[in-house]
DNA sequence: TAAAACAAGCAGTCATGACTGTTTGTTTTA
DNA sequence: TAAAACAAACAGTCATGACTGCTTGTTTTA
């Protein structure tokens, strides 16, 4: 990146405009899908010109996908900070899954579901935005193996039920995208939960 | 829809040049990625020119909404081939899982993945959207009650277990359009597969 | 049955609008 | 004053939908 040294007035100036255009490329992209998130209107609803804009991010490409870095980012440092928690034991696994099921059930997870769409049929997006979130998925494996570390579980079963939790709220999350019936799907994440216990405890398949 | 009376020639001329716009407009949306399947492009890989396909579908959208109806008509279609087999009993619950894993890892959900993230921000789109997958689900539905109707789990219950399911089965759709790690998923979905005989003959949690 | 009238299917071109990225000019900071 | 930040105007591209006209098929009528 094009990151002047610190302690310039100018490098705040820089940084504060690039925040303030990242967020609103997030904030148009949810509200106007990825596709209609044009560089005019980006920069309108953030107060900038397109020429300004194109100075901090010289193609649009550029803009995205450091629009979505941010986002991940923000959501791991998020994920840090609930590893912080359940350290000192305020946090169960309980809550830990309403907490995922909260991500994957708003703006979060609506921008993601753009992103994963977009970069399927887009290669150069596609290995960035993987990239980032292999990211992810480490500080969700590393705060994961917490819940299960003094549970005489195998490191292997707890990585299964993992992925097992993940794809299941990413397909409520999808459910969510199509049709916001929240009771209905906050129910069945219940569900879940009380079946992650089982899991946990006692197996009952082979 | 303007459907002439059938027997004529020019009906079947019809039906025919309508039946192959549509084929590509799904193959094109598949290949390209929703946004960029262009009406240009899907015209000239059906072999039509754009006034043809426009006299046909008079518009993007109208052409679209026609495409994905008839992609969920042709899977609910196979799915009641496959009510048909069970009800012969040719295939076990598992197959039918196998199935719908097939399904939710091809051609016809990355396709659907691109309208949800297309219809989310749509309003149009998203209306008609919603109406057609109405159908499939209630498809999806009836065809699910019967492997259960000799079980003594309440409606209900196998209706828990089939939302579930189809959320797992949805997120490893998702995990497959990120990234074809097709053997882990696999791998998972036995999982789930051994998870629901648990689920179905005694249950773990309250 | 043959011709005339009509309708439907199809092709090609054009105008409009939108979006991106470039370029040129102005202000602010070091 | 030089460089960075920002603004504004411009040019090129692309996609959509409208329009015009040609061809093929169907129906009506003599």
């Amino acid at each position: 990146m094009k990151q002047a040294k610190l302690s310039n007035k100018n490098a705040l100036r820089s940084a504060r405009m690039r925040h303030r255009v990242l967020e609103e490329t997030l904030e148009c992209i949810f509200a106007l899908g990825y596709q209609n998130a044009s560089t005019v209107e980006i920069a309108r609803r953030a107060g900038i010109s397109r020429g300004a804009m194109l100075h901090h991010y010289p193609s649009k490409e550029e803009l995205v996908c450091a629009a979505y870095e941010s986002l991940l980012k923000q959501e791991i440092d998020r994920l840090r900070a609930i590893a912080g928690s359940y350290a000192e034991g305020e946090v169960s696994l309980d809550d830990f899954v309403d907490y995922l099921w909260s991500r994957f059930s708003g703006r979060s997870f609506m921008i993601n579901i753009d992103f994963i769409a977009a970069a399927r049929t887009t290669p150069n997006l596609k290995d960035r935005v993987e990239r980032v979130r292999e990211e992810y998925h480490e500080s969700l494996d590393s705060i994961w193996r917490q819940f299960f570390a003094d549970k005489d579980l195998p490191e292997h079963e707890a990585q299964v039920i993992l992925n097992l939790t993940l794809c299941f709220l990413r397909g409520m999350g999808v459910q969510c995208a199509v049709q916001d019936d929240r009771a209905n799907l906050d129910l069945l994440a219940s569900h879940w939960k009380a079946h992650l216990k089982g899991l946990i405890s006692g197996k009952t398949d082979g």
